[in-house]
DNA sequence: TGAGTGAAATAGGTAATACTTTTAGGTGAG
DNA sequence: CTCACCTAAAAGTATTACCTATTTCACTCA
């Protein structure tokens, strides 16, 4: 197998709200239920991802039991976590050094979460919706050659969908469409690392939302081009399904101005 | 700060050869220095990633200090780590268990590694090849946009002496210059999700090559591509400089058959 | 049959301790 | 005065032992 393999498992396609357990806060029951390690790692690596601890700061163990009351294993157990994110090297004699930024695995769903939260968020929505920008449409080829069957048929019932809210003026109920229209894509992709971003997608178009940055009516090309993804890939069509797309993302482009 | 910042640190630009930890083994001295920790992690996680651990499969702590000969401490560490790329979940009473692929944090340059170590490795190419596709010509009209005048003074020079290399026929040479070149523009995006692939092209484009992938001598069409590219960056022309990088990346897309 | 209940399994967490590596500083020879 | 070597301290690495908290599973009793 020298190609991604057709994406035609049984799994459900209809779940929009499938666990996205990507890229959301460890949901727990009672607060207090997530274990000593978790809150540790949350709070340093905030610290970490928004800059309070500079690249080159120095941390030992022992300073981190003591400030946080935990046992040497706990530190351990954070510093590891900490290390595989590449967000510190722990060495001998030194202590814990906080990378520099450029040796972060960036794409780690749990530092995506600690950048979104931190001051430095519209850099990483920038990023991340640069990214789209990038991934979506050769995303959209990929899934008119290897997505299911069920998947297109779905994408073509989400792209009706999207027509129908968009007309009535349903924001919430829109976006939510929109996410599962996304989502399904880089899902039907066929590639993995297409997939794995489901997560951050759906948090930029939440936020855009949000942020009152969507015209409250969707504009009437957008809506079509988002009908004529769903078409090209139902019908197989690599690339229609890829330059329409790119339609798709025009207006994303032009309002973070990165347009001809 | 609400866009990616132009990319104009101090660092040196001219090193291609720069230290690619981002995927390369830990480099050892001695091969005892790299911790017991390390080693475990790396079997583990090659067995996960080449599937012979498949998802659903427990282990427990005990069963692996005793398989491994570590302490417990050690075993935690390990798993402390998987957890983090969500390899793996462990739940107190049933142990901790293989996370299904979907889950896996697909972006971690150990895993990668891992991966690319296993006998799945064609599949891991393929979708690095695709997002190279993805990202690529968007990173090249970032770096038009946003990158350094070192860098593309840095850039122009690259593909002249690709050129050179390529007319003189020195694949090895060539190789090295093409690394640079494409690594210099993820650098150069200005957006540190793309600088963050670097690692993984260098490692797609050296197999590319040792596979006998690559015409012996470059074709005139890619060495021309590679000069517009850096053209374009050089004059801020972004949209030239992605629809260039596009070119470049056509025969890529028809070696793995994703084209039109 | 089905709800409660208790025991067992297993990760989570604490603590004390010894080992190893790395660095800084000092000392002495040339 | 400089360089090589030695020593001591600092800090992560690793071990061991033990206790706690959950979760599951099987068993019992209504």
């Amino acid at each position: 197998m020298t190609t991604p393999q057709a994406n035609d498992d049984g799994a459900p396609v209809l779940d929009a709200a499938v666990d996205d357990a990507r890229l959301a806060p460890p949901s727990s029951a009672s607060p207090d239920a997530v274990g000593l390690h978790r809150r540790m790692l949350d709070s340093i690596g905030e610290a970490i991802a928004s800059g309070r601890y500079a690249p080159g700061h120095r941390l030992t163990l022992e300073e981190l039991q003591r400030e946080h009351g935990v046992s040497r294993t706990v530190a351990r157990d954070t510093m590891r976590a900490l290390e595989t994110m590449n967000l510190v090297t722990s060495r001998r004699r030194v202590g814990i050094v906080v990378q520099e930024a450029a040796k972060w695995n960036v794409y780690d769903p749990q530092l995506v979460r600690w950048r979104l939260a931190s001051e430095r968020r519209d850099e990483q929505y920038a990023s991340l919706t640069e990214l789209r920008i990038a991934v979506e449409p050769v995303a959209a080829a990929g899934a008119a050659r290897r997505g299911s069957g069920d998947q297109r048929m779905e994408l073509l019932r989400l792209a009706a969908e999207l027509e129908r809210l968009g007309a009535a003026g349903d924001l919430e109920a829109f976006l939510a469409a929109d996410i599962a229209f996304h989502r399904l894509i880089l899902r039907s992709s066929g590639n993995e690392m297409f997939a794995a971003l489901d997560g951050m997608v759906s948090e930029v178009l939440t936020s855009r939302t949000r942020q009152g940055l969507m015209p409250f009516h969707p504009r009437n090309e957008a809506l079509d081009a988002h009908r004529h993804v769903a078409e090209a890939i139902g019908d197989g069509d690599a690339a229609r399904a890829e330059s329409s797309m790119r339609d798709v993302l025009q207006e994303v482009r032009t309002a973070l101005r990165l347009n001809p």
